[in-house]
DNA sequence: CAGACATATTGAAACGTTTCCAAATGTGTG
DNA sequence: CACACATTTGGAAACGTTTCAATATGTCTG
């Protein structure tokens, strides 16, 4: 069933079919009801191979997903997904490892799909630099800020890390904590580094001096990682009452790690947490943690994308406001 | 740049370097090594479309996944994308929500898309008797066992339901336990009839008459059914001291609400869960449950559905073995 | 070295669209 | 009613491949 079948069968041109299946303009509305009816009723579907060949370019957007081990990614996919499910876009996934250099793997598979958007979930300031030029599709930076980046056909949806884990640890620096640790963070992760900045801004602002910080341990953000890095933080002589772990899951990881080790969180031991995943309020103690808002963070750089796509919109940068959540893994001293 | 410039600049016709590129045999060892030093020379990439065009087919492969809720599925599409990473296919995700009908949406994503494979995540039986069998190309079940269901072109990949649950029930049983309680299931999912038909076996062997099985309190699978589910059921009268969550997301909203109740785990009530999610290592108390190798799962289900695509496997439908992890959510009474 | 094969290559048609130009039809104006 | 103009339609080329029949080239055998 091809267009030509239609166009047979409603005795119209098959260039008639195809300005009816385009919305083009000049068309009867008689042309218009005969041939909707009969495309219906045979649940014709355009060739998009077919399509794509003479229009040159496809419907397809790219996701492109630096690393394979944070939990609040696939998620994020997932929602994503489901936002260009009512739309005409195809979505296509592709994940590249912690170390890969996801800009050029962005620009294969773009160059692969001859996809017309694209959208990078985590990523690095330098993979960018180096060769995000060569990329001249529209394009939204989920998760971190760009807005000093300089490109100009990158978006970016971010929360402002820099000042949410400064309110994470301000927060525990009010509760009474002085001793912080900063739990996590891998190298040339941009939004580590963010989180990372928030820790010593809050600490400069309330007098500590560089050489008083409280100790770090790296990490990615994992359940594992956190397990690990808090042990290793019991085990050394620093003695700290308040770890701000990077991400939930690492917080989760370091609460389990705190209760083997037989302490007790918030007893011994407060642990504030970064991203706001669901299992936090359900976590034993409940986690207190900063709350990005995934979804609208996923929304909005949808919705930028296909702005910047069908209106060609400006590129933006945007920041998506996040909460303190309270809960029950923080005390004060 | 198209296969047409290569073509013009090595010498050959077009036919030639088409050849040259799907590995045709007839083509001179010279031959291949010009025409692939120039296409390398250009970073040329192949017209997809157009050669879909002409071939008919695509090299897509579409995976639906039935249900937005649970929080494994997100995960297992993650692991199914990194597979199909290597390869040349395309995959493609479509999610359809909870009350849909997931065998006719599979249909016409697979049109559109003209996709040469399908995967199924969840879903179950009715649907399929209803429209499967106007599904023409290979498919693989993801989760659910098909076995008896009879299609010539379904495969399947699960772990067995009724055997892993009814483990999950005869520890508790083994433990002690009499009065234990079923979290979990929605109508009309197979591996909630599957799971539930386990629970109701273990009790069964184990002597205990129909009208003495513990309560049933259904709802999805996520932290917060679980956690409601478990209120309510803490609310009521009965007085388990088991329970067996469908999913370990039920699992561990279950223990937050006992927890919220005033009460212990696994102090007052004993809690099994299943799926093996990575944080029920992590969660506190640790989670015993019956682990699924939902990497392994996945795994299996993309092999099927390669060896069926190219080399005209027979369809199978496979067992993954799941092991009971004993951790810290059961007590002996 | 001629003939018989096997191997390598060419050329052209076809896949199902979109889009542009030209032709046909309809509508309004003086 | 003739004309200009707007709207609608038809026809054909083009997009970049694959594939098949036909042709060219090479190799072996007696």
């Amino acid at each position: 069933m091809t267009i030509k079948d239609i166009a047979k069968e409603t005795g119209y041109s098959i260039g008639t079919v195809s300005r009816v299946l385009n919305n083009h303009p000049n068309v009867s509305e008689k042309a218009r009801k005969t041939i909707m009816e009969a495309v219906d009723r045979h649940g014709f579907i355009l060739n998009v191979s077919a399509k794509n060949l003479k229009t040159v370019q496809s419907e397809n957007i790219i996701i492109v997903v630096k690393g394979t081990f944070n939990e609040l990614f696939p998620v994020m996919v997932q929602r994503i997904q489901m936002y260009f499910r009512e739309t005409r876009y195809t979505l296509i996934t592709e994940y590249v490892d912690e170390e890969a250099d996801e800009v050029t793997r962005a620009r294969q598979v773009c160059l692969e799909k001859k996809a017309i958007g694209l959208l990078i979930l985590g990523g690095n300031k330098e993979n960018f630099e180096k060769g995000f030029d060569r990329i001249k599709i529209p394009a939204v930076l989920v998760t971190n800020h760009a807005g000093d980046w300089g490109f100009e056909n990158l978006s970016s949806v971010s929360t402002d890390d820099t000042e949410g884990a400064k309110k994470a640890v301000e927060f525990l620096l009010k509760k009474g904590h002085r001793n912080i640790a900063l739990l996590g963070g891998t190298v040339g992760s941009d939004t580590s580094t963010q989180r990372r900045l928030g820790w010593e801004k809050a600490q400069e602002e309330f007098g500590i001096k560089k050489k008083d910080f409280g100790p770090c341990v790296g990490g990615r953000y994992s359940f594992e990682a956190g397990y690990e890095a808090m042990k290793k933080l019991l085990k050394s002589d620093k003695k700290v009452t308040g770890v701000f772990a990077l991400a939930d899951v690492m917080a989760i990881g370091a609460i389990s790690a705190i209760s083997d080790a037989g302490l007790s969180v918030p007893g011994d031991v407060s642990v504030i947490g970064y991203d706001g995943i669901p299992i936090g309020a359900y976590f034993c103690p409940k986690l207190t943690t900063i709350r990005q808002s995934i979804d609208k963070i996923c929304d909005r750089s949808c919705e930028i994308l296909v702005d910047c796509l069908e209106n060609e919109g400006k590129t933006r940068h945007e920041f998506i406001p996040f909460t303190l959540d309270e809960r029950q893994s923080v005390k004060k001293i």
